[in-house]
DNA sequence: TCAAAACAGTACGGTACTGTACCTAAAATT
DNA sequence: AATTTTAGGTACAGTACCGTACTGTTTTGA
């Protein structure tokens, strides 16, 4: 996917890997800063110290550029240790989401939600690398709760992973509320908590996932 | 507000009230089909079948008209009806929040995040307009259960308001799945009802709000 | 040694938008 | 009637960007 590679079987210069990722790098970086729509082709390869030829030779446009940059930013893994309680697990996967979130996702996805809406090559990639990438999260720190005795709604994971990055994202991008300590107390201990702990109502969670 | 009216008591002629309203009208579509960054000026004066010159004699720019826009966009008022009991009501309000949501918001909102994040002004106005003009939704809701004897968390109206809307916004703009009925009763049994019905654990909601 | 490809740099035409400046017509006040 | 301001329409310079096409220069394989 790397993209118009030349069937030739290597016969002059071959290509440097560091340019590549330079540009990618550049147009990350471009990407969070400014947005899609005012990220120029021009201001990528300036940062990058690279030449227009040099990125054209590779992507045919910023579309595809963006995609394949996103793509391999690579996952951000968050490892959520373990504080010997259901709550203590959620408190720091919360401030580790939050900590990894503010710093870069948040002014990636306003820069990229409305490129979103016309490019669904895009949005696949996107939403692939920042929800399904973290779903794993709840199930490890519902395992771990279950592990441990702690009484856990069958549905707890889907609870976490549905509602931790709606209240999350909501915040960031929406109300512009403060990602402080009070907040993820209130989320963990008022609406995680209770509903993950409970025993009844979750009809809906498995079908809806 | 409407700014720009020269001090002049009103000698020539007067400037059209309609052609104030066409501009604004095709400044808020065009910023629902295209986004902020992508709506030129040329286009909102085509579309309102004015001159660029009467836009310019008004607004000082793209953002001071967009401000006002959304401004005078007036609140989408949700009527949420009685329907008997605190679940109706809010199966009905959600319902009704995304009949509007999906309509206009979602959009208008993907394309003004990354402006928000550079004019304040723009903010501050979505904000109040989207936001905190929809609060009172959940008192009504709340007080109305609490008249018919239904139990309520004293913190009820807050998780209403707080997580309504970002679950739909979560969907609408982040995971881009459906906005089903399957979803809203997901919403309201699994999520709401039981938060809002249950005796503890709301230490937070008052102090967060 | 020589051809081939990649490289940074740059120039180019084409396109699109901005904000201002004009034009003529219309609508109001004095 | 004369004046003033709005109105739509259009032309204009200035700017920015895109994608291509050219410079030499460098790095490889044949």
């Amino acid at each position: 996917m790397t993209s118009l590679r030349p069937c030739g079987a290597g016969r002059g210069r071959p290509r440097d890997e560091a340019r590549e990722q330079a540009i990618l790098d550049a147009a990350l970086e471009l990407l969070v800063e400014v947005g899609y729509e005012r990220m120029s082709m021009v201001a990528i390869a300036a940062r990058a110290r690279a030449s227009k030829a040099t990125i054209y030779r590779r992507w045919t446009g910023k579309d595809e550029l963006v995609v394949e940059a996103i793509r391999r930013r690579g996952v951000d893994d968050i490892g959520p240790t373990d504080t010997g309680s259901l709550r203590g697990d959620m408190l720091d996967t919360a401030h580790q989401m939050i900590d990894h979130v503010s710093r870069d996702d948040a002014a990636l996805m306003a820069g990229v939600l409305l490129a979103m809406r016309k490019s669904p090559d895009l949005a696949a990639t996107l939403r692939s690398q920042m929800i399904e990438a973290k779903r794993c999260v709840g199930e490890l720190i519902v395992q771990r709760a279950v592990a441990r005795g702690e009484l856990c709604s069958p549905a707890a994971a889907d609870v976490f992973n549905e509602l931790a990055p709606a209240m999350v994202f909501s915040r960031l991008l929406i109300t512009g509320e403060a990602l402080d300590d009070a907040f993820i107390e209130h989320m963990v201990d008022d609406v995680l908590l209770p509903l993950m702990t409970a025993v009844g109502a979750d009809s809906h969670w498995r079908r809806v996932s």
